[in-house]
RNA sequence: GGGCGGUUAGCUCAGUUGGUUAGAGCGCUUGCUUGACAUGCAAGAGGUCGUUGGUUCAACUCCAAUACCGCCCA
């Protein structure tokens, strides 16, 4: 045979297209059809997390698809039907924001194009940047099922969206109504609860009067807010708090406003804070909002939709914004004389999470979701088991949300999204709500009907991507076959949003959960554990990093950093960890490959194995079974680790090291021996590691000669390694080890006393009598020479008569280097005595232990047996050692 | 206020059911154009595992308290 010729520098830019390209053509990422898979089969299916359509790539979805495709290309390996479902989310708000920046740019706006302008526009820019996202994911080496890629605003999913909400208002589940909801006043939109975020604000207290109606008094408030006053309705006191009772029932007049508002009796105010009075602003405030219902108070909405103050509060407040606002009433009521003082006073304050703007409640029509049956639902799936969290802390998170539900404000004041499918006969005050278009409806002719103006929550889409992106509400073969899927991959920021909101529908409309395993990963941080983002310029694109590192190495690297979900701090740097991983394996097998020149190949059951080849066998075997053990727990560091560990430390480190000497000798049926076996475990690596650095094992598979195994089209649907237990071999395994320490003691005194690398040394082995490796040790004579560079070495079992020699002590062997010329005696035993110290201070732990009747009664025979084993070697090295030095003259 | 996570080598992190002379990568030191790989090879230095107490024959590992850092919820 030729020897295969592999690019002398490893460059992952030049095979990484044309692999994926070759994959994606073949059809390999598409299970087979759904008809042709066995009842008896369960596929294993992955939906994913789908991004958003006109958003970039980061890092966390560099690490969250990373894991994804590590875990369908193992199951795909191991024989599975599988699917991964591809797709993107059409982010209401952020995708609206984006066009509306660009409008702006363009000196015009959403209200001047009119809706069905925008939306056009808007469908314009998710086309374009649809390409950008999907170009990304195949850049890093996904393997999703391109065919069957959804979007949350495809017909499909559209239809899916209105048959549940119709059915959820059927069942009485969705609902409508005016209350106070979140209200973001820069995307002019309401949120849900959960799209808050609380931010510590150093903020003010300020404290004044407000004057009682029948002149006996004035009442001290404090408030952080007092721009709001202007809503006001009413006061409020704790029943309990004496200070205060005989103000209850009366009234005060509200400053600036002179409106005359009641004073009332509530638990809810905490006598503590403040001065024990609070002023009460239903239409702004929701603990407010609720006082102001149970004592029948007037809500007066402020704000008009845009933040402004509206015509409810007097002229000159009109028009001003909130913070401008409280500039000019603290500047009134200091004129009014009613000022007492203000100070620091830090609090929390709710922001818009998509734009940062600070959150009004605000009073409006909006449409709701009643939670608590759903979240009931969700929880019996989890108390069941037929949800499991990996790590399985996040329960915790699962359950807590579950369990305090709040009902969910779905309608969003928006134009990009799905459209509420609600109509409205203003005439007949008649509310259709309804799965098609009632204006297209023959038995609603000649009535005058408005649909709705809102859009839902984005996440009323995406609460529905497991089924709706299988074909549901149509029973579809992809539906039956596929749903439920197996696993979902997510960070833990979005449990609430989608994960436990999944389960939900998933429980409602399907009555099974969504999937099975909930792999939560962890946020990808920078080195200083700050998250990235865009404003803080830490971010880190994946798309850079594939081209300077290669997809490989951000996969591996990702991989084998994700550990138990802990966050991950990452720099770029990190990556080089992959890529000279990846850089090994080419060399590797560059190497291999070149030396076939001439050879034959033999199939393996025809070889005779050596001990070390029965080694290489043996921990080939260790590493599949570790490698399977760990990806079975969803511990991709461990298995990414077994494997890297496999291929660098025994493989290319030993075992290629030891082949040399076959490969280098003139017997050929010893080389075309050892240049098969060489194919045959880097094939099986291989396969090994191709979850986890797909393109390169593609790549250097497909150049593998044929024989002496048959070989798959592509590596990507090969057999994954099994565990095969004739290769267990743990007595190989020991004599190697005593192997490698012997070759290490060697190069470690050479190196201490710098013998160059050229020179070759003699040595002479000294073995225990009946110490089991002394047999694989001499077979091993010639590899040992090797890996010395030692001219000589002879074994027996006594020391040499010869002067000059340096010793070492190993586990039932001492070897005697003959370098007693060069050595440095002052040097050495100073190393001597290093070393005894060391071992001294393990032999005196494990000499307390043999000497305490509590270890010998209570610990089990075979670890007492083991600790007398281990304090005889100890002593045993010990005196060797001390000998030595003593014949150093130390 | 409730809950969760973290604290192990200079840095970033592993350490599965308690028994190892506590590991990896990077960084550092020393020596190497060793018949694939300097994205490499060989060798080495470096840690009383946050603190205190407890359980146990035995604790990085289990329990309790505590400090600091971070996250989520109210």
């Amino acid at each position: 045979m030729k020897a295969i010729e592999l690019a002398k520098t490893f460059d992952h830019n030049d095979f990484e297209d044309r692999i994926y390209a070759y994959w994606k053509e073949s059809g390999y990422f598409a299970p087979p059809e759904p008809h042709g898979i066995p009842a008896d089969e369960k596929p294993f299916v992955i939906v994913i997390p789908p991004p958003n359509v006109t958003g970039v790539l980061h890092m966390g979805h560099g690490l969250n698809n990373s894991l994804q495709d590590v875990l369908i290309r193992y199951y795909r390996m191991l024989g599975r039907p599988t699917l991964w479902v591809p797709g993107t989310d059409h982010a209401g708000i952020a995708t609206q924001n984006v066009v509306e920046r660009q409008l702006r740019d363009r000196g015009t706006s959403r209200r001047d194009l009119g809706r069905e302008r925008f939306v056009e526009e808007t469908w314009k820019v998710k086309d374009e940047h649809h390409a950008i996202i999907t170009r990304q994911l195949e850049k890093i080496g996904a393997s999703c099922d391109w065919s069957r890629e959804r979007f949350t605003l495809d017909e499909g999913l559209s239809r899916a969206v209105r048959e549940v909400f119709v059915t959820l208002y059927e069942r009485g589940l969705v609902y409508r109504g005016n209350y106070l909801v979140n209200w973001c006043s820069s995307c002019g939109t309401a949120l849900s609860d959960d799209e808050v975020e609380y931010v510590d604000v150093n903020g003010r207290m300020y404290h004044y009067y407000y004057p009682l109606a029948d002149g006996s008094g004035k009442v001290e408030i404090a408030t952080t807010r007092p721009e709001t006053m202007l809503g006001d309705t009413g006061l409020a006191v704790n029943p309990r708090d004496e200070r205060y009772s005989a103000l209850v029932g009366k009234t005060a007049i509200l400053p600036l406003v002179n409106r005359e508002i009641p004073i009332v009796a509530d638990s809810y105010v905490e006598m503590e804070f403040g001065t024990g009075v609070v002023k009460v602003t239903p239409g702004h405030d929701i603990n407010d909002w609720e006082i102001g219902r149970r004592h029948q108070l007037q809500v007066i909405s402020i704000l008009n939709p845009d933040g402004t103050l509206n015509q409810n509060v007097p002229q000159p407040y009109r028009g001003l914004s909130a913070l401008e606002a409280r500039k000019a009433v603290v500047r009134d009521v200091k004129q009014a004389g009613l000022f007492i003082r203000d100070e620091e006073h830090s609090h929390q304050i709710g922001h818009c999470y998509r734009c940062q703007t600070r959150i009004e409640p605000f009073l409006s029509d909006q449409w709701f979701v009643r939670m608590k049956p759903l979240a009931e639902k969700a929880l019996g799936a989890w108390r069941r088991g037929e949800v499991m969290f990996y790590p399985p802390r996040w329960e915790n998170t699962y359950t807590n949300w579950l369990e305090n539900i709040r009902d969910w404000c779905i309608s969003r004041q928006l134009w990009w999204g799905h459209r509420i499918p609600v109509w409205y006969d203003d005439e007949t005050g008649e509310m259709i709500v309804s799965r098609t278009d009632p204006t297209e409806d023959p038995a609603y002719a000649g009535r005058n009907l408005r649909q709705d103006e809102d859009v839902l929550d984005t996440w009323f889409s995406s609460w529905l991507w497991p089924f709706s992106t299988l074909g549901w509400p149509e029973q579809t073969a992809d539906l039956r076959t596929f749903y439920p899927t197996t696993t979902l991959v997510t960070a833990y920021d979005i449990i609430f949003f989608w994960v436990a909101r999944m389960i939900m529908a998933g429980m409602e409309f399907m009555n099974e959960a969504p999937f099975r395993d909930i792999y939560i990963t962890g946020l990808i941080r920078d080195k200083q554990g700050r998250k990235m983002s865009k404003s803080l310029g830490n971010g880190m694109d994946p798309l850079d990093i594939v081209h300077r590192f290669g997809a490989d190495a951000l996969k591996f690297t990702l991989s084998f950093l994700a550990a138990k979900g802990q966050d991950i701090l990452l720099d770029e740097d990190d990556f080089h960890f992959g890529s000279k991983f990846a850089n090994k394996i080419w060399n590797a097998s560059r190497y291999l490959l070149m030396n076939l020149e001439g050879r034959t190949l033999l199939a393996p059951d025809r070889i005779e194995l050596k001990p070390i080849d029965r080694w290489i066998l043996h921990r080939l075997n260790g590493a599949i079974a570790e490698v399977r053990r760990a990806m079975d727990a969803y511990r991709f560091n461990d298995a990414t680790s077994a494997g890297y560990e496999f291929f660098w430390n025994d493989f290319c480190d030993w075992y290629i090291e030891a082949s040399k000497i076959s490969l280098y000798s003139d017997n050929d049926a010893e080389k075309d021996r050892a240049a098969s076996l060489l194919v045959y475990v880097l094939e099986e690596s291989l396969r090994l590691l191709h979850p986890f650095l797909s393109f390169i094992t593609e790549e250097i598979y497909q150049k593998l000669p044929e024989f002496p195994e048959a070989r798959s089209q592509s590596i990507i649907v090969a057999d994954y390694p099994v565990e095969r237990p004739e290769r267990d071999a743990p007595q190989v395994g020991r004599d190697f080890d005593v192997l490698q320490e012997l070759v290490r003691a060697v190069r470690t005194l050479r190196s201490e006393f710098t013998i160059p690398p050229a020179t070759r040394i003699r040595f002479h082995v000294r073995s225990e009598p009946g110490f089991a490796s002394t047999g694989f040790l001499i077979e091993h004579s010639a590899l040992i020479t090797l890996l010395t560079t030692a001219q000589d070495v002879t074994f027996s079992g006594s020391a040499p008569d010869a002067e000059g020699s340096v010793a070492v002590v190993g586990t039932g062997f001492e070897v005697y280097v003959f370098i007693r010329d060069a050595i440095d005696v002052a040097a050495e035993i100073a190393r001597l005595r290093k070393s005894i110290e060391k071992l001294q201070k393990a032999l005196d732990a494990s000499q307390k232990k043999l000497a305490s009747d509590g270890f010998l009664q209570k610990a089990g025979e075979q670890i007492v047996q083991k600790e007398r084993e281990k304090r005889d070697e100890l002593a045993r090295r010990i005196s060797k050692m001390q000998g030595y030095m003593a014949e150093l003259g130390g």
